[in-house]
Parts: C-alpha cells; structure tokens; sequence
DNA sequence: CGATTTTTTTCTGTATACAAGTTGTATTTT
DNA sequence: AAAATACAACTTGTATACAGAAAAAAATCG
C-alpha cells in the first residue's frame, strides 16, 4: 500500500494550510524545502509548486532567492480586513442562499456539527478550524468565482486572528462563541429556505459579532505590539 | 548582452498575460509546454511555475495530467460577473481615493494618456489592455490585500469581455468609448483630491456604462441569457 | 579589538533525464 | 462495418544534478 506522489502532494498542501491557519506556522516564517521535501518525501519540484499555489491563494509570499515564508499580518493588513469583509462575507452568504445545492447544505450542516463538537470539546485550534471550514463551506455554495479569491483570502486571516479568540478568556467572550454557533444554524435555515436577504443581513450581525470579539481580544495589550508581526525582533 | 532567465520568465509571464487578456489565446484554449519552452528558451521547470501562477491569478486553469488551458468564460461566470463588479470596483475606487500616493496618482495620469491615445489611433487590443492597465493601477491605489484578488480577477474577465467592444460598431458605441474617457478624468480628478465618496459613484457610473456596452453587444445574439441582472432577487 | 573584505557554505533557481499517464491509431474480434 | 482492445507516440509529473545567488564564517587590515 504505497502512497502515491499526488497523495503525498495533497498532504502537504493540508499540512501547511492547516498549520498557517492554526498559527502553529507564524506570520513570516521561512520554510524549508529541503526539510518538507524530505519529510513529505516529494522532490523540490512539486515541492515548490505547491508553494507556488499556496502563494496564489495568500497563505505563503514568494521572495526570488529567498525562501518561501507564511503570508505577514500587519496592522495596515487588520485594516484593511475589517474593511473588507462585511462586505464580501454579506454578498457571498447571499449568493449561498440563492444557489445552494441539496449537498452542499448537507455539507454545511455536517460543517456547523462539527464547529459545535469543537466547541463543547474541541481545542482553540479545532474550533479555528471547524469555524473555517463552516464558512468555506458557505463560499463554494455562493459559486462566485469573482468573489471567492477574495472570500478564501479573507477566511485565511480570520482564522489565524481567531486564533487569538477562540481561546475565551471571560464569560462575555464565552457566551460570544455559542451566540456564534447560534448564527450558524440561522445561517443554515436562512440557506435552505433560500432567503438570501436574511442571509445578507446574518451576514453583517456574524460579523459584528466576529469583529466584538476581535476589538476586545486586540485593542487592550495590543497598543504596541503589532498584530502577528515578529515577536523575534532581533535581541540587540 | 545575454538576457537571463528572470527576464525571459517575466516575458513569458507578460506574453501569456496580454494575450489572453486580448483573446489572442481564447478561452478554452490548451497550452503547449513544449512549443512555450522552446519559444522562450526556458525549460519545463520554470515554465511550469508561470503557469502556476497564472492560475492562480485566474488566467489559467490547470488539471492534472492534462494540459493547462486558458480559463473559460461561460454565460455562467458572465451573470457572477455583473453581480460582483459594481461592488468591487467602487470599493476599490473609494480606497483608491483615500490611499492614493502622488507617484501613484501620476502612473494613473500615464495610464489614462495611453487610453486616449489608444481610442485615437490604437487597435481593439490597444484600448482593452490600456483601459485594463488604467484600472490596474486602481487597484495597486487601494493597496487593500483582501479586494485585490477578486478586482484582478474581474479586470482579466473585463478585458476579455471588452475586447468585443472595443471595436465599437455604431456611432453610439463610439460616443460610449469617449465618454468612458472622460469618467477617467473625473476619476483622477476625484482621487486628487481624496473625494472617495465621488470616486465611489464614478465606479458605479463607470461601470453602468461598460455594461451597457457589454449588453449592446453581447444581447443580440443572446437573448435567451438574463443579461439584465436583476441584480439579487429571488428567481420564483 | 572592531570593521570590512574574502572565502566557504548553504540554499534557491534551472535544466535535463526519467517515470507515469493520456491520447490517438491500428488491429482484432464479433 | 462497428466496437473493443492493444500498442505506439506523445504529454505531463517527478527526481536529480548542476549553476548561481545569498548568507555565514573566516581572514585581513586599520
């Protein structure tokens, strides 16, 4: 029972993607080819066009002669984000509404059962994960080709500044999680009784709700230190 | 005066780039690895990450052990086309008001030279690669990470629609192309002087006439596809 | 002793050879 | 003659070897 290259391929391709996500890879970290090549045992050169894809997607950046690092997050990028994503999140949970297909629903419910387990006893990680999942989801419905290399780009960095919330520190951040999940399952029905002005509108409160929890996670100690960015400043 | 990889890799890059932008390379069409590495004079390695790229920028789409081919342009990816437009493009034009750098602002003044020159004496290519570069730099102006993948996205499917009517037919067509001229001057004016509300509304209007163009052209012989978008509402 | 230049080492980029898969054609079978 | 199969030519995917660039280490000079 040998794995095949494109096995191996797709491994890797869903070990880093899982890992940028997660934030067990850090914004800015270099990568080593010859250590993944050697690990997933690919050669550099599928090695190196998974990165490439990987690049196009905003998980990695590319540097000529230099290696391939995970994809920064800067406060300009934080910005940048929050202005974006209400905009796209509502137009894709719209367009979801009015082009879901029977298995996708399907696909969607199993998606928000699965964000609920990590939830009840899941890892910060799981629930990351699980949420993303859940949205992703929701973009393949949309079918949107136009929107989605946005969406997807969007869904990479609210995983990883989740990250940072899917560990609830208070009650309030708690509560905000299963509020979370209950708007998952509005989304759902919104979906499936194909109201996609409900949907637009779950849209905007799931974001508000995303971005309370963001503003409460990052404005207090986050005055100085910058997002993702380097922890590693160079000791003097 | 020996010419390095790097350069012929970004010519290839370029070449591919403008030609299926003008349609030279039609959608749908299969890429020749072979013929390419030889034409270029780079081998299979590199030539295959270009191609990697540019699918991940959307000009291409790649299936495995198949050839990568140009991607397709159905009357499907058409309607997601009219829907996700006139959202991005004002968001990117509002941004590019706000966040627009006087070098930048001046790369716009060239680009927008190029268009009048090329509405003056240029082919059908001239004016879509042209208007297509105009943009582009609104684009680079907005500087926002998240919108930039779906605005590139639709600015390759903008050309390639407009490559039709670039060639304007009627002496309205004509007037529309002018008058598309004179909304890029309102444009640079409205970013000069950080007016993004005005910017925002030069999309809508920018856009408003592209489409009209686009359904001058396309709905004649098109007339059993819903061109109109009616833009969200609930088909019965 | 510190700064700077040179050498060595390491890693990225490209070419090429080979393996695996796909497509087209010819032959066989019914 | 049509369909199915087997074979051949070609194309794509992967591994490996080599060339060139950056980074690290060592040596030189002020």
């Amino acid at each position: 029972m040998k794995e095949d290259a494109k096995t191996r391929k797709a491994e890797l391709m869903e070990h880093l993607k899982v890992s940028i996500l997660t934030l067990r890879l850090q914004p800015g970290t270099d990568l080593d080819e010859a250590h993944l090549s050697d690990v997933f045992g690919l050669s550099r050169t599928p090695l190196r066009e998974v990165f490439r894809q990987l690049a196009g997607e905003g998980y990695l950046d590319l540097r000529t002669n230099r290696s391939a690092r995970v994809s920064e997050m800067s406060y300009t990028t934080l910005r940048d984000f929050f202005l974006a994503a209400p905009m796209v999140y509502s137009a894709i949970l719209r367009l979801a509404a009015l082009n879901a297909t029977k298995t996708q629903i399907e696909d969607l419910k199993d998606a928000q059962q699965g964000f609920k387990a990590a939830l009840r006893s899941g890892s910060a990680e799981d629930r990351a994960l699980t949420n993303n999942r859940f949205h992703d989801v929701t973009g393949e419905m949309s079918g949107n080709v136009y929107l989605l290399p946005s969406f997807n780009r969007l869904l990479i960095d609210h995983a990883r500044i989740g990250m940072t919330f899917y560990r609830p520190k208070t009650a309030e951040m708690s509560g905000n999680l299963s509020l979370a999940s209950q708007q998952h399952d509005a989304i759902i029905a919104a979906i499936e009784s194909r109201d996609d002005g409900a949907a637009a509108q779950l849209a905007e409160d799931h974001w508000n709700l995303s971005r309370d929890q963001i503003e409460m996670y990052v404005m207090p100690d986050a005055l100085d230190v910058p997002m993702g960015i380097p922890p590693l400043s160079k000791p003097a």
